[in-house]
DNA sequence: CTGAAAGCGCTTACAG
DNA sequence: CTGAAAGCGCTTACAG
């Protein structure tokens, strides 16, 4: 019942078990005859390549590792979705892995995939990231490692991003272009870089628009999540501050905003605009359907996946491999919580 | 730069990789110091175990395999989940996998799955599943399989499912109590078993309360998507069917058959009621939210990763392991697409 | 308490 | 064209 070895198929058919490897890869140096009957044995006794063996002889896993926040977040999955499928045709599994914005449970997984020795590494960081040391430990070890969406700026590896304070600049400037002037942000945590870039890009367009930034009108979200932009929301109303538009860091928290502000009667875009960021499914769906920044998920797994292979490819080949960051392009997808 | 292995240890304290390898894994037949020592330099060399070699020696992976048909949809990202958390509790890391709802790319994926030695595999079957050969093969290797959701009923492995009939009969029969009488079923393909058993279960309901059953108000998807829905709620009001209520074969149908009736003007449930199934988690976000069938995709996850550990426990321990079928209970969530 | 030896299932440089 | 041998990095039964 146990699986199939060479040295089956070589004992049943009298010949090395050198030889029938060689004929199962196809080497030249086997006889036309030899090769027939090997892969005719190897077909009826059902054999499959027993890849830890290889792998242990090769020093290759054809195995990556992905480590990303959470799965259940739409961007996420359709990463993953880039990532395995990218990954597949290549001839590469891909192992998953969720760090539950937690760095230190990063650094566990981080270890596990060591172990695992897999031939490289994709991450997107933890929210509560302080620190790129563990990351550093993936590099010095030649490990290759591309980080996306979520990235740590100092860390010396590969980089899928988009261009968040940009495209934060041009949703915050559609908002202004359709007249309003006091723009709520409902921003990420602290740490993240790309939560700290949206934040800049707001500010930028404010300040390019003579338009006075004001420091209440900023809430931070600890989670990111439809609650917080519920509860915003809400505070927003009650306290009666007069803003025309909210511009939310994704658009789970966007959502969040237009299930308060529907419940609470306040017509979008009319008394409020809503703005929100990432493009999720639910986005179009909604009523009113969201305006919001498209971020090409898919892409972005796929080009991570490929800048991976690059830095493997060279490394089998003891090249050199420099380091490249790939910013992808983000549009608006203008919906109705805006005017045009 | 290549990583520590034991010799490496071994030869910088003089001692044998047997002692090395005794220590690192706390064997009581080796003394104090030597331990001591061995643990010491270990980390000073930075020393992580090559898992592949482990595995071949083992012959165990502490790997499993994971096909769902795509992990966009926010169900399977749920279950997958549950999957990896419960995975790595034991110590296992998971790879998944999308058929893309292709039984051809099943197959190949499991020859992957197979030749990569997993200890065991986890899968959601792709709709056009009209044969369950490549399942019988992985059983027959004596790798461990857990099917959920989307089985196949003849297989002789475990299953993790809800009782898709009954949750349907107890969503039909909510719309049948709220006064609806012409009651639409948008349903899924023809072959998978959740599909089946869900258009029964409508039926059965149908049938038990006295309403005369009318093909001409079943609504067959290919796809199992937004369009369709919206495709078919408009083919419904282009061709005044008097309907007065539609239940859908998945939430992602509802949302798209409640865009186009608030898109025609048409309200709900005032004019037609709706039911969705699975809670995705748009459905609370949308306007009006749906009320739909939870379907408890994350314990779907736990359960089915607890049932193959049982299996591959009993298989290491040499025992018979008798298939289980789990069902999970489901719930309706009253929202405001019903009356309730 | 320590270690030599065998072996997991492959691949590949080398000899013939 | 074929095959013996070494080796990838471990674990473990066995001897001392």
């Amino acid at each position: 019942m146990k699986p199939t070895t060479l040295k089956d198929i070589a004992i049943k058919l009298n010949i090395s078990v050198t030889t029938v490897s060689k004929a199962l890869k196809g080497y030249s140096d086997v006889s036309k005859t030899t090769r027939a009957a090997v892969f005719e044995q190897a077909e009826k006794m059902n054999y499959s390549p027993n890849s830890v063996a290889v792998n242990l002889r090769t020093r290759q896993t054809k195995t990556i590792g992905a480590i990303i926040p959470t799965i259940t977040h739409h961007f996420f999955s359709k990463v993953i979705d880039g990532i395995i499928e990218e990954a597949e045709k290549n001839g590469y599994l891909v192992i998953i892995l969720q760090s539950e914005e937690s760095v230190k449970q990063e650094k566990k997984l981080i270890k596990l995939l060591m172990n695992k020795r897999v031939d490289g590494i994709l991450m997107s960081l933890a929210a509560d990231n302080d620190t790129s040391k563990h990351l550093k430990k993936v590099i010095d070890a030649k490990i290759p490692l591309v980080l996306f969406d979520k990235i740590s700026k100092i860390s010396n590896c590969s980089k899928v991003v988009i261009n968040d304070r940009e495209a934060s600049y041009n949703a915050t400037t559609l908002l202004i272009n359709s007249g309003c002037r006091r723009i709520a942000h409902f921003r990420g945590p602290l740490n993240p870089q790309n939560s700290i870039d949206r934040y800049l890009g707001y500010r930028k367009a404010l300040e390019d628009n003579n338009i006075e930034f004001d420091r209440s009108l900023i809430y931070t979200c600890k989670n990111v999540t439809f609650e917080e932009g519920y509860k915003f929301a809400k505070e927003i109303h009650e306290q009666n501050k007069d803003v025309d538009a909210i511009f939310a860091i994704t658009d789970l928290v966007a959502v969040g905003a237009i299930a308060y502000l529907n419940k609470a009667g306040i017509k979008i875009p009319d008394e409020i605009s809503v703005i929100g960021f990432s493009n999720w499914f639910m986005s179009a769906v909604i009523s009113p359907p969201l305006t919001t920044v498209e971020q090409p998920g898919y892409k972005m797994g796929k080009k991570a996946v490929k800048l991976l292979f690059e830095e493997i490819n060279s490394s089998n080949k003891g090249i050199d491999f420099e380091p490249k960051t790939i910013v992808l392009k983000t549009k608006i997808i203008k919906r109705k919580t805006t005017f045009s």
